[in-house]
RNA sequence: GGGAUCUUAGCUCAGUUGGUUUAGAGCGCUGCCUUGACAGGGCAGAGGUCAUGGGUUCGAAUCCCUUAGAUCCCA
């Protein structure tokens, strides 16, 4: 059967399958060393896209790696019910069907977003499987599952009854268009052109104004006081005056605080505690009035007075206009200004008084800071700890309440009695209740005295136990104990508050061991023009048809070539092209072994052994290159160092050494050694593409079951012979500057020419080595020689000299050789040399060089001058011989 | 405003504790090469005062400081 020229990639799928069928992927405790991964889990109903890709393949490979070094690798999947995004979907679901979430029932609108999860839940799991991601899917979970929910609930009422969760009444960040608080974790600050608006209040039984700068003129509604600060000449006679605020005409106090910065604006800042974090504390110090002029979707309210119902941007137009006219506004500035904005909806986010549950993260914290500085859990790349120390050390309470149906309902119970609210917090209703007897000694409650909360937990109070609830570790052991402290996490650096930090507080919180010992930090995945991949933006290519034209094991190779630990992926998709180029150069590679007969009776040529001895060795010296980088996480190192391992010395030179000549057998020893180390070389390219190496893997011999690239034995290094190396780079070295030669006289590249050497001792002992025998014929198989022959004199007639590897050839040529391109040639060489010479020759000579250097650098140095000046003699004589 | 990181070839990046011939790779670029695995290919080549100015050292891309620029985090 004819083997297509062309590697198809479209029957990556059937290996897929094929895995699965076998069983590699699922993983249960054993004797064997766990090697555990557990997914960030991506949102249950979202896409597949670069970004996911990326990290994706890192842990794919990560665990592929450690299945093939005979691990029982795991890799957990799942997926998150992201609270706030599902929640906005599903109310933009039913607008669309014409129902609104304000006129369903709290069962009814969970009953309408399960449905949609149904629906649309888990599809990214199954695009995950198309990109190679060898999953244990037996394992699936979902945040908000029936296992992870009672952990939630667990970690909540633990931590409710060790004081560190808790409700209080705060300054909050107000997200108007989800219509929920958010944590300061999820609020993002962008710099935003503004404008700085003047106004002046009129003081109390008086002619006199007093002005004040503010970006948020709508607030003014609000405004409770305002404050100068208490060293300000410009104000002290304001003391125990009153202001009369614009519009609403309210009468409040001018305060002294020292917060009040002097040289901002006019002085003086107006204050209204219920819309600004700062305000609300001089508020509290001052004992004001705390007016809050909002509804919850950012429109105004009733205590506003003026624009009631309209939204907070159209009311910040029309009072510019109406204090305009009034004669308030004195003047408008432009002014840049940071504006928080909700990570979710990138609604603009407004801060308001509300009462929320909070944890206290002070104390879970420590050990976590601790674990991270004493690289207990070691980030990937290093730099991260400075920003993970700053924010542990700063760190505030972690707003956990939400004002969303979809979620874990916090398990918190109210009993009203006798004006009194008491709080009852318990895994179930039923244990709240008893809780309540217990408490009011009343055993005649029932569970409808009782009322749930009705707000839910933020996401990631349940992510943050994701590497423990994976594993049911609060209700069972058995797994917990074996695959915990898992190996890696690989995530992006964005979440290292939201979920990193909190991931491993939770772990020594819950089971005093770090959750994972490596956290590996990808960067983001931009465009080539360094712009964040986007829907807006339209620069993001569609992961799942990149995946059709070019295979996974192409855009996987296209996605690692370039991705340094924690720097950004300019993604291109000449970087997958050149993936899916090297697929098809694995593909021919095969086809050109698999095309040989094989001879038992003929010898082994004597350049065949030499070559197979030389790539064994240089295979070794690959696989501890791989072993090193791999240790480091420079994952895309190491696919490079493989891909010019692979392609150049295997394919370019091993290949071309021992391939015969067309027709021609090839004997049996050298065709099977060729087998086995295409088969190492698969298994160590197996984690980047692992459905081509599969593929071949079955091509290139007869498999029993079981006999899997996926399963196979990764190869281990049994050292190198440097020498051996250094010969064969040697060989290359001549082979290369023989081709250049030709191509720069335009001559044929395989006509069989003559090579001369001049003799030298160093000649005699290299290429007729007894030692390592095979150079001369390599040398003159891959440079496409008659004869290589010695010879007493550097100057034969009808050839052209060059120098490599420090000894001077000469090339048979019998044409009129260009004299003088020839000398300026040789000239510029000599030009060159002498300088190298000249620099070297300063160094030595200086005095405290030679004293103060180690004796190893001035050898080597010595050594160097030697070599050329060597090499200035060979080329002065060439000189010679071409001018006579 | 506080902090972190970065600046090396046209582009994207490597460059171990300062010393492997006056800096490496991939892509791109240039030239040559069609019967023999592969044009999604082969062979070869050109490209860099390592951002700037200073310092430490026998020796600096590498360590320290200055300046300029870029990116990011926090407030």
């Amino acid at each position: 059967m004819q083997i297509p020229t062309r590697y198809d990639a479209s029957n990556e799928q059937k290996w897929y399958e094929y895995w699965m069928d076998k069983g590699y992927f699922h993983s249960e405790p054993d004797d064997r060393e766990p090697y555990t991964i557990v997914i960030p889990p991506p949102n249950v109903t979202g896409v597949l896209h670069m970004g996911h890709m990326l990290n994706n393949t890192v842990q794919d490979i990560l665990i592929r790696k450690a299945r093939l070094e005979g691990k029982n690798a795991c890799w957990v999947p799942g997926t998150d019910h992201a609270s706030i995004a599902t929640e906005a979907k599903v109310v933009k679901m039913l607008r669309e069907k014409g129902i609104k979430k304000s006129d369903i029932s709290r069962d009814e609108f969970l009953e309408h977003a399960w449905e949609w999860k149904e629906e649309y839940g888990g599809i990214i799991l199954k695009q995950l499987r198309k990109l190679g991601a060898s999953c244990d899917w037996d394992r699936t979970a979902f945040t908000m599952d029936e296992v992870r929910g009672k952990h939630v609930l667990k970690a909540f009422v633990d931590l409710y009854n060790r004081g560190k969760v808790y409700k209080g009444l705060r300054i909050i960040n107000w997200d108007p268009e989800a219509k929920t608080v958010l944590s300061n974790e999820e609020v993002l600050y962008e710099d935003e052109p503004g404008h700085l608006y003047y106004v002046r209040y009129q003081i109390e039984n008086s002619d006199e104004y007093l002005t004040i700068a503010t970006t948020r003129p709508e607030t003014i509604l609000g405004d409770t006081a305002v404050a100068v600060h208490p060293k300000d000449e410009r104000y002290k006679h304001l003391q125990g005056k009153n202001v009369i605020v614009p519009m609403v005409n309210r009468v409040v106090p001018v305060i002294f605080d020292r917060y009040v910065d002097m040289e901002f604006g006019t002085g003086s800042l107006k204050i209204t505690p219920a819309h600004d974090p700062n305000d609300y504390e001089i508020g509290q110090r001052h004992n004001l009035e705390v007016i809050d002029i909002f509804n919850e979707d950012g429109t105004l309210s009733e205590e506003a007075q003026f624009y009631v119902g309209k939204d907070r941007f159209e009311v910040r137009k029309l009072i510019t206009e109406d204090l305009k006219k009034s004669g308030h506004l004195i003047k408008i500035e432009d002014y840049v200004h940071s504006v928080g904005k909700s990570e979710r909806t990138h609604a603009v986010v407004e801060p308001r008084l509300s009462e929320q549950w909070y944890v206290d993260m002070e104390a879970l914290a420590e050990p976590a800071l601790k674990a991270v500085m004493e690289d207990e859990v070691e980030f990937f790349p290093k730099n991260q700890k400075n920003t993970y120390r700053h924010w542990l050390e700063n760190i505030r309470p972690w707003t956990i309440s939400r004002q969303l149906w979809w979620g874990h309902r916090i398990p918190a119970w109210y009993l009203d009695i006798e004006g009194e609210t008491k709080t009852y917090v318990a895994m179930t209703e039923n244990e709240a209740l008893e809780l309540a007897k217990k408490d009011t000694g009343n055993e005649n409650l029932t569970l409808s005295d009782l009322r749930q909360d009705e707000d839910v937990l933020d996401t990631w109070f349940s992510s943050w136990l994701w590497p423990i609830s994976v594993f049911n570790g609060f209700f069972d052991k058995k797994d917990i104990s074996y695959y915990y402290p898992t190996n890696v996490l690989v995530t992006g650096w964005d979440i290292i508050f939201l979920w990193v930090a909190r991931m491993i507080m939770a772990g020594y919180e819950w089971e005093n061991e770090k959750p994972f010992k490596h956290v590996y930090f990808t960067g983001m995945v931009r465009d080539k023009l360094r712009r964040k991949m986007s829907k807006s933006l339209g620069n993001s290519p569609d992961a799942l048809k990149l995946i059709d034209d070019y295979g996974a094991d192409g855009v996987r190779f296209g996605m690692l070539s370039s991705s340094p630990a924690g720097g950004d992926l300019l993604f291109d998709v000449k970087l997958v092209e050149q993936g899916r180029n090297f697929s098809n150069k694995l593909w021919n590679a095969m086809r050109l072994v698999k095309g040989w007969t094989i001879d038992a009776d003929i010898e082994t040529p004597v350049e065949n052994t030499l070559a197979v001895e030389w790539l064994e060795n240089r295979m070794d010296q690959v696989i501890e290159e791989l072993e090193n980088l791999y240790g480091k996480y420079k994952l895309s190192e190491a696919l490079m160092v493989l891909y010019n391992f692979i392609w150049n010395d295997f394919f370019s030179w091993y290949l071309e050494i021992i391939k015969p000549a067309f027709g021609s057998p090839v004997d049996r020893e050298t065709y099977t050694k060729t087998i086995d180390l295409f088969e190492k070389m698969l298994t160590l390219l197996h984690p980047f593409m692992p459905f081509i190496t599969e593929e071949i893997w079955h091509y290139i011999k007869e498999r029993e079951a079981g006999d899997d690239c996926v399963v196979s034995k990764y190869p281990k290094s049994s050292g190198f012979d440097n020498e051996l190396l250094e010969a064969i780079n040697k060989v290359k070295s001549i082979v290369t500057k023989v081709r250049e030669t030709r191509n720069s006289k335009g001559m044929k590249p395989k006509e069989l020419l003559k090579l001369f050497v001049e003799k030298s001792d160093s000649i005699e002992k290299f290429l007729f080595s007894e030692d390592i025998p095979g150079l001369k014929h390599i040398l003159k198989k891959m440079a496409f020689l008659s004869d290589v022959e010695v010879v007493d004199t550097h100057d034969v007639e009808n050839t052209i000299p060059f120098m490599a590897a420090n000894e001077k050839f000469m090339l048979e040529y019998n044409l009129e050789i260009d004299v003088e391109a020839e000398i300026k040639k040789i000239q510029k060489e000599l030009d060159y040399q002498k300088g190298f010479v000249a620099s070297i020759e300063k160094k030595l000579s200086n005095e405290r060089f030679v004293n103060n250097a180690p004796a190893a650098v001035v050898d080597k140095e010595r050594k160097k001058l030697a070599d050329g000046n060597e090499r200035i003699k060979i080329l002065e004589k060439s000189l010679a011989a071409l001018k006579k």
